[in-house]
DNA sequence: CACTAAATCTAGAACGTTCTAGGAGAGACT
DNA sequence: AGTCTCTCCTAGAACGTTCTAGATTTAGTG
């Protein structure tokens, strides 16, 4: 069968079944003051008889109010698929409907944006890895764009304080009696640079040899990189605890860590980072460190819609499982 | 710094700044035909220079037209996020875009439908475990749905051939000596029904033994249905090979097979479903079945710019690595 | 009852595009 | 010259809303 593409219901259908004007079904249907009770209900009535929904389309065009804020992300990311899920029922609370872009392999962050931006949207969040911040600054003259999760200057940001994560797996890891401590880095990966140096002056401040391997934000890269530095090294110069740039980093390092034969935690323990559905995973039960996903969305929405210009910043959480523990004697 | 929202240029400054009608700088903007090779370069560098963008929402309110699909989608789904990536791809060589919605705890799935529609969207591609089918039949009276992943009567569905999938997950397991076989099953889940009676069809073709066991999509519910399914049971009348609903319940079976004692493969065999990152990931190794995402994805992405009302199914193939083998002498 | 204030309603422009219908010019052919 | 057929261009309506400004009704007051 193919489809017969019937009309959909328009406000002056709305407005002839109900015997009043477009005007006034307008005022009606977005619950505007200046109808009487009476007309209220016969409007609302007759929409629903038709089953009329306003055209999302029409109404922005003209108001400029779309009531829908744009949400970039990358599929795949449980980080970002929890903060989606915060976001959405922040935009609940504030009666707007939330659009989806999603940056990826085959769509590149720019071109994201401005989907978003030309359907309408009041407001852009975005969860920009690699956007160059002109391009974003740039943007931001027309509507507010809030970076979340990556401070960028000139915009709005909503970030965890990355330097009290990692103090708090460093000191963590330090009280447990950890001198040799490892850190899998995230690359060029948003936050990788913060966490990277926060980590060098954690594990100095704990008075413990901090050392800091190139890798990257994927499980296969940590995964290779540990396993190249478990075979270069000896036993008893080789650390005692690794903390990944995150949990999915992290499962590769333990793959590595497991053939190598070592046992997590006695041999060595393994800290992962965003407390994402990977550090609950099958095996892991991994010590992790937890962003606040409800208080970012929250801010990032109030942000968005309340106060351009409001960055905050927000403390994270380490969950301590059981992929960390004492050294063996 | 409050945002000082900058006005964007439109068609008419265009064609202002070019010297020509806005109907002639849409000519050009939209690639009609009926504009000089003139006219053309001197919009075109018009338009350059102001920075100006089709506002997408005038353009579709006025010509359906919006060059726009809507995907509805579950975040922090790998397989969905495979085949968003491969849409992408799809929409690109169609010039089409795609926003997306995603469907989740604080969203119900006929909202997501709603918010997609109302954006003026020509088309949906939905993967919606849940939504009532009749929904579905009523929007697809306004613009052309399909249904990827599950069989919906009256709407074009693109789905991946269940029988033939599980059939050579059953096969593989049977043909290396296994005849005691599990299925953890997906409860309500999509697909899970017809998963669910295949494997029954084709363990007894095989001439094996096969039991299904209720559980459900998620690896919390699939750890708990087989830590106590292995507690109840003695090693003899055991099962040998277990085929989990999906990759993610595979993880969550081989939790509770680790904390049993018991070897994989050598004791106990593991397959997945979907070759998700799941399967390649850390420890797991998992035999799994893919699903074809660049043929269902072209197939959605053909049904909804091009032929209302064709439904395909395409072919699963089983990827053997290292969770399978023979059944320990 | 006249006059004003408030409440309720409506006509019509506007948002930024596309599309229809037709106009102006330039050759080409009787 | 006239007529035809092209190609290139443009005016203005239309899409479905919101919003401004004013019209009409109702209620309130002396």
């Amino acid at each position: 069968m193919p489809t017969p593409p019937a009309k959909r219901p328009t406000l002056a259908d709305v407005a002839r079944a109900s015997g009043v004007s477009v005007a006034l079904a307008s005022i009606v249907m977005r619950g505007a003051e200046g109808a009487s009770e009476e007309s209220r209900s016969r409007v609302k009535q007759a929409a629903a008889e038709l089953g009329y929904r306003p055209d999302s389309r029409a109404r922005s065009l003209r108001s400029s109010r779309s009531r829908t804020i744009g949400l970039a992300l990358a599929l795949g990311e449980p980080l970002h698929a929890e903060l989606a899920d915060a976001l959405y029922e922040q935009a609940d609370q504030n009666g707007f409907e939330i659009i989806l872009g999603a940056t990826g392999r085959h769509r590149d962050e720019r071109r994201v944006l401005n989907t978003l931006i030309d359907a309408g949207v009041e407001a852009v969040i975005g969860l920009f890895p690699e956007l160059p911040p002109a391009q974003l600054v740039h943007a931001s003259k027309q509507l507010p764009i809030i970076s979340l999760l990556r401070t960028i200057d000139g915009i709005p940001s909503v970030i965890t304080n990355e330097a009290a994560g990692v103090e708090q797996a460093v000191s963590h890891v330090a009280q447990l009696g950890h001198t040799r401590l490892l850190h899998l880095d995230g690359g060029s990966a948003i936050a990788a640079q913060q966490r990277r140096d926060a980590f060098a002056e954690s594990a100095a401040r704990a008075n413990a040899h901090g050392q800091v391997l190139p890798a990257g934000p994927d499980d296969a890269t940590a995964f290779t990189v540990l396993r190249e530095y478990l075979e270069a090294t000896t036993p008893a110069e080789r650390a005692t605890a690794v903390l990944a740039f995150n949990d999915r980093a992290a499962l590769g390092a333990r793959q590595a860590i497991d053939l190598a034969g070592l046992h997590v935690p006695e041999q060595i323990c393994l800290v992962g980072y965003d407390d994402s559905e990977f550090a609950r995973l099958a095996h892991a039960d991994l010590t992790s460190v937890r962003q606040d996903v409800a208080a970012l969305a929250q801010a990032a929405m109030h942000a968005a819609l309340n106060a351009p210009g409001a960055s905050s910043t927000h403390a994270p959480q380490l969950v301590v499982r059981g992929s960390t523990a004492r050294p063996r004697a």
